[in-house]
DNA sequence: TAAATTAACTATAACGTTGTAGCTAGCTAA
DNA sequence: TTAGCTAGCTACAACGTTATAGTTAATTTA
């Protein structure tokens, strides 16, 4: 084993000073030509590597962005995680992960052990008990300690940090009004339960686009999905609510919050032998692989996750590195694509 | 902004010394009782938090564990981080991610950034390109270092260090035999380039099947797959040759070694009218999201992402702890398990 | 020639902890 | 009564850096 040198070491090594050490590794003027190139000589063969958390110490900065996500085997997750790596590796920050599981508990204890430790700055989704709940001390406190936040999708009005949002409610109402263009009116709503910022974003253009077309709105005709974690029963409860209302009700198209609800969906389509689209459309909102790989491919609703990550790690690190004031506070709104499959 | 509040400040703010702070604190018998409770009081009041950085430099250990995989945006690599998260969480270690996106390059980078940084080890996966390069220098050095190092899924003999693999061959035989008792004998084997160890031992496992059984392998029968990064090109590549393959030779079965090959497969056969199970079985690896949601669903062999998660992070944090010696080695073997869905 | 300047370094403090060693006053024991 | 002990504290060094403020000797300037 090969313990790394420090500069004591090489100060040691070479009868000079620490300091000189230190100068001569950063090129500094003060130190005489000759030395400077034999210390630099010397910690090159050595392998010198400063010592990161020496530095951060010193500096109190780490640069390290935490990040917290509700879920990470999740493909809208997964993909603005991977671009807000790929952009804080870019500008030389690295990425620590935790996962609340969309519980309240775990994403306060994250928060917290990311707060008094390794990070600089933290990104991050609210869970759905959070939502529930309606408790964001943790958020505020952090903001408090002047850890800049940024929140990204799942977002809420009463922090005060910078944001980044698609626009759900106009996506929603225009998917719908392009099922209504399509000559479909009786369309069902598969959407999260009312907490759920997004899910009720979606909800409300969807209901809106009924609205502009003198559509009269069926609660019948819109399912709240069951929040139940092991997305098992999540799952097999949307597909008997689905049954059912598909035995009482004409329906002609779905719009989906999500694409497992949509996936599901279809599957109930299939075993009920009713064609898609000819006779219900469907379109979903996150473009993922189900909606890729099923058949028919599903149109959907990208969110542009690489874009979101992008410009939510943009806008923290503009913070930390105090290009942008820590108390202006944007919030920056992405525009959804509907990207046309074969299900509609 | 509230700072955090030090051993320091306390002291001053109390008249003792930074010791009598932090040995009552620690509840330490030195110090009268009276004096630990006024301080505690104060220290709680204050929120105060030992700063995680300080202690990183003195305990030199970080309680972060680094991980390093090919792709995030990919269901078995995401599940196999949600569980090292899980467990790493569990005992008491942060996890930062590093991507390499199948870059030698980006491996090593990745690898230097965390080995000089806040990690106490690493878990990794090894990248394409390096398979291919047969490069293993950053991995040897971390370890000479003193950084232990678990090697999960790609793994490669010629590093001495901890190993959590799949059966995979053993698992490919028993899914080609399982395709063979059907009796399916002309079986299409999708498989990556040679030097992606896993691909090669499910490969290894499909032709031992053959030759258990007397069938001549055909070496039109085998599709490797050319990796282009952009997976696009990839797909085109591997759906242009499929479908030269079926014109040409009876297929009545195939093996695909991850899912993506299995379902543009699907989608191929469907495309050409051809009827799954019925006329082609298909049998694939990785469970994920698209052998659920496709129709039919796609039969898969499990790889069991979570244990193998967990495994690679006990290896590790059993080491981090001194549970195990740094000088032994272990390569734990998980057993795949075939899930039969409707595809075959 | 004495004062000022400069080159080339070194010493020190600080970032926030903790563990070891050291100190002091009051008490016990022989 | 005086060494020895104990309770209850404090001082110091160290983890590895860097920035600031010295220090020294040689050189320049007036």
């Amino acid at each position: 084993m090969i313990r790394r040198i420090t500069l004591k070491e090489i100060a040691n090594e070479l009868n000079v000073s620490i300091s000189t050490v230190s100068k001569s590794l950063k090129d500094s003027h003060e130190i005489g030509i000759e030395t400077r190139q034999k210390i630099k000589a010397f910690a090159k063969a050595h392998n010198y590597r400063p010592n990161n958390i020496a530095l951060s110490l010193k500096n109190r900065k780490t640069k390290t962005i935490g990040v917290i996500i509700p879920e990470i085997v999740h493909h809208f997750f997964s993909i603005v995680i991977n671009s807000i790596e790929k952009f804080s590796t870019e500008s030389g920050y690295n990425v620590i992960i935790a996962v609340s599981n969309e519980s309240f508990e775990k994403e306060v204890l994250n928060m917290e052990t990311l707060a008094n430790g390794h990070i600089d700055g933290i990104i991050m989704s609210i869970a759905k008990e959070t939502l529930k709940k309606q408790d964001f001390h943790h958020i505020k406190e952090t903001i408090d300690l002047g850890i800049p936040v940024v929140l990204f999708d799942r977002v809420i009005n009463d922090v005060k940090c910078d944001k980044v949002i698609v626009n759900d409610k106009q996506a929603a109402k225009e998917a719908t009004q392009a099922l209504i263009d399509d000559n479909r009116t009786n369309i069902l709503l598969l959407t999260s339960e009312d907490y759920v910022s997004v899910g009720n974003l979606r909800t409300e253009g969807y209901l809106e686009a009924l609205k502009d077309n003198d559509i009269i709105p069926d609660s019948d005709l819109i399912i709240k999905v069951k929040d139940k974690k092991g997305s098992q029963l999540e799952m097999s409860f949307l597909e008997n609510e689905l049954e059912k209302v598909l035995k009482i009700k004409k329906v002609d198209a779905i719009l989906g919050v999500n694409e497992i609800y949509a996936g599901s969906a279809l599957k109930v389509l299939k075993k009920n032998k009713i064609t898609v689209p000819n006779e219900i459309a469907i379109i979903s909102f996150t473009d993922g692989v189900i909606s890729r790989y099923s058949s028919p491919s599903l149109s959907t609703i990208s969110q542009h996750g690489e874009i979101m990550g992008e410009r939510a790690a943009k806008l923290l690190i503009n913070k930390l590195t105090g290009k942008t004031s820590s108390k202006e506070h944007k919030t920056e709104i992405i525009n959804c694509s509907l990207i046309k499959r074969e299900s509609s």
